[in-house]
DNA sequence: CACGATACCTGTAAGC
DNA sequence: TGCTTACAGGTATCGT
């Protein structure tokens, strides 16, 4: 998926064409992604006022002038397609403004998400309770990983991709990371010392903030809403270069297998 | 509770 | 050229 700085990049392009719009049209072209969608989602769309957009880890939020806001997830492969010439088989959702703006939900393997939340309860929704802080701001610090990862046996990698610990890193980001900060991904996440937790959370910050202002990563099926490419991709020292060079001692880029998932990194350069 | 494995679904690329 | 297998940005849920 598009992990955070994807979700924010996508979030930017929504609001180009619907903060401030009316939703004239509103179709479902299937009844669920992950889950079914609302039943009242065209119902409470269809005519209201978008009063601002926004980013909660990888959650896009759609605020409206109905009282609920329409929170939607990526999953793997989900994105938004702007003015989309034709719809197509995975086009799910799609957003007609009264300006004449079409926009589509299009997620193949459909792990993505459509919910209807109550904006006074945004805080309190389930997903949404149990968030650990933003890697963007002032939230996420040193000693909130100290005290999140005390005690912990699970590799760092891992917990790093548990959205209570931070909200919003994925698998590249958390590789990109780790690397930057000279963490080896398997070493149990209670024992990272403290030094290196100082160094690994500027460097969160860092890549995040850089990947951000790239417009986000392209991979595969992923694309900006208007269609344009990120830059990031090319930027990665370790995300997807099995047996290529590690960019800062030459070493080849191992890949190992950790939750089920590919995890990059270097074997020297980390510890 | 912590942790690992599995399930969800489709597309793509690599291997035979 | 097929056919099969492995793997892909995430998260919820089920065992142990």
């Amino acid at each position: 998926m598009p992990e955070l700085p994807e979700v924010e990049t996508t979030v930017r392009g929504l609001a180009r064409y619907l903060d401030g719009a009316r939703l004239a049209r509103v179709e479902t072209r299937r009844a669920d992604l992950r889950r079914p969608f609302p039943p009242d989602l065209v119902q409470v769309l269809t005519g209201a006022t978008v009063t601002g957009l926004g980013r909660r880890a990888k959650y896009g939020l759609i605020h409206t002038d109905r009282g609920q806001a329409m929170v939607f997830h990526l999953g793997m492969s989900g994105r938004w397609r702007i003015e989309p010439e034709e719809l197509g088989k995975h086009d799910h959702l799609v957003l007609e403004t009264t300006a004449g703006h079409r926009l589509s939900l299009c997620d193949p393997r459909r792990f993505g998400s459509v919910d209807l939340v109550e904006e006074a309860g945004l805080a309190e929704w389930p997903a949404f309770a149990a968030l650990g802080p933003e890697p963007v701001g002032d939230e996420l610090t040193p000693a909130h990983l100290k005290t999140a990862l005390k005690g912990r046996s699970a590799a760092i990698k891992l917990m790093l991709l548990d959205q209570r610990v931070v909200a919003g890193l994925g698998n590249i980001y958390v590789c990109e990371a780790l690397f930057r900060a000279g963490i080896a991904p398997g070493k149990a996440a209670g024992k990272v010392s403290r030094p290196a937790l100082e160094r690994l959370v500027p460097q969160i910050k860092a890549v995040i903030a850089e990947a951000i202002a790239a417009g986000g990563s392209t991979l595969r099926d992923y694309a900006q809403p208007d269609g344009q490419l990120g830059y990031f991709s090319k930027q990665f020292d370790v995300y997807d270069r099995h047996g290529q060079p590690c960019t800062r001692c030459g070493a080849p880029v191992l890949r190992l297998a950790q939750g089920g998932r590919s995890t990059w990194h270097c074997g020297k350069c980390q510890k």
